[in-house]
DNA sequence: TGTACATCAGTGAACGCGCGTTCACTGATGTAC
DNA sequence: TGTACATCAGTGAACGCGCGTTCACTGATGTAC
């Protein structure tokens, strides 16, 4: 072969990568696979050496996407003391960095609403990816049996998903803060209040 | 003219409304003009006499969505007795109908994600649509100032909106229906307990 | 050891398709005279 | 009242562009003999 042993498993965890950004920031439809692999210095037509085609990359790189903001806020959480995890998540996710950065955030938050409209194979490895999340955090939630806690961090996640979304459609920086340390101020007051 | 006085005013209103719905459903890149000018029984060409492009329909059709999400779940809240508003609209907002109806629900659920990739003038109507439909419920919220009040309506549309998604992105029927249920729990007990 | 061949990641032209937009044209009705 | 012309919503062919995907080809290296 042209290349060493291991540089095709590179090559296509590179794409993956880079595409988990480019989702995120651009939205399924907004990224084209010429500029992605341009990006890389590569080529569009070596593409399908990696992949069947752009669903399979944008399946893939999903779940990059949920694996790498699962361990950012679940590293969030490792730092707090134990009776305020789930406070470091609240407070992680809703960061103005998290905010400004899409590209490196949670998928739900960048991807959500488009789900719906991509074919089955896509929503159910979403799905599945949403609910590893939930039970990520299901054990920080204070209280319920473990299937209320799982859909109370559900519940949690979307809520915060919905506002970074609103933060981010928001045309001045005061208001997106403001909006941010409302929902920080919401969820914490309302998992310490009730489950 | 070759057509009655009010035809063009009606023609025009049926194109914003049937685009208000199809938008909601498909997302703005995921509706063509000609299928949506051939449902109405025209052609693409006559589209333009009655808007500049694509980008204008899709801010008059996202008005026209505020508008009519607004005035339903301000109608949910005008049945309910009076201490009892915020949470008929969160019942209203988490409901499965509103759940599984994404053309005649809130566009904030339906669209969020991809507004922050539109240009600026798109933006600026969102945010400003939006800011109002936090106006209107924030006379329901129980505590806090005027200015608290609407940035907690806010957090709490937008918790919504992101449970709606997650809910419409459930593969599962009975799935759905629990992320609802806790959600409607989860933010009418939030309200309840603290502002 | 040297030679012929196989492999296969990557290249870039080409294809097909969808779609937003343009434009010359149509034809029914209003208006000027 | 009748006639010629203007108006303009709507038509449908055509254009241009972006993009996903295909495919014949390249060329460096591994392998068989």
């Amino acid at each position: 072969m042209r290349y060493p042993k291991e540089h095709k498993d590179q090559v296509r965890e590179r794409i993956v990568e880079a595409a988990s950004r480019r989702f995120r920031r651009q939205g399924s439809e907004g990224v084209a696979i010429a500029d992605l692999m341009r990006d890389l210095g590569l080529t569009h037509g070596g593409f399908y050496r990696h992949f069947k085609g752009k669903d399979q990359l944008f399946r893939e790189a999903l779940a990059a996407a949920f694996a790498q903001s699962r361990q950012k806020l679940l590293a969030a959480a490792a730092r707090a003391p134990e009776n305020r995890r789930l406070e470091a998540v609240v407070d992680a996710y809703l960061s103005p960095e998290e905010c400004a950065n899409p590209a490196e955030g949670c998928p739900i938050a960048a991807l959500a609403t488009e789900i719906a409209r991509h074919p089955r194979s896509v929503r159910t490895a979403f799905d599945r990816a949403v609910r590893e999340l939930a039970a990520a955090f299901a054990p920080l939630v204070p209280r319920g049996s473990a299937a209320e806690r799982e859909r109370t961090a559900m519940v949690l996640i979307s809520g915060m998903a919905g506002a970074v979304n609103l933060a981010r459609a928001a045309s001045e920086d005061s208001q997106r803060r403001a909006i941010l340390g409302r929902a920080r101020a919401f969820y914490k007051g309302a998992l310490r209040g009730r489950g």
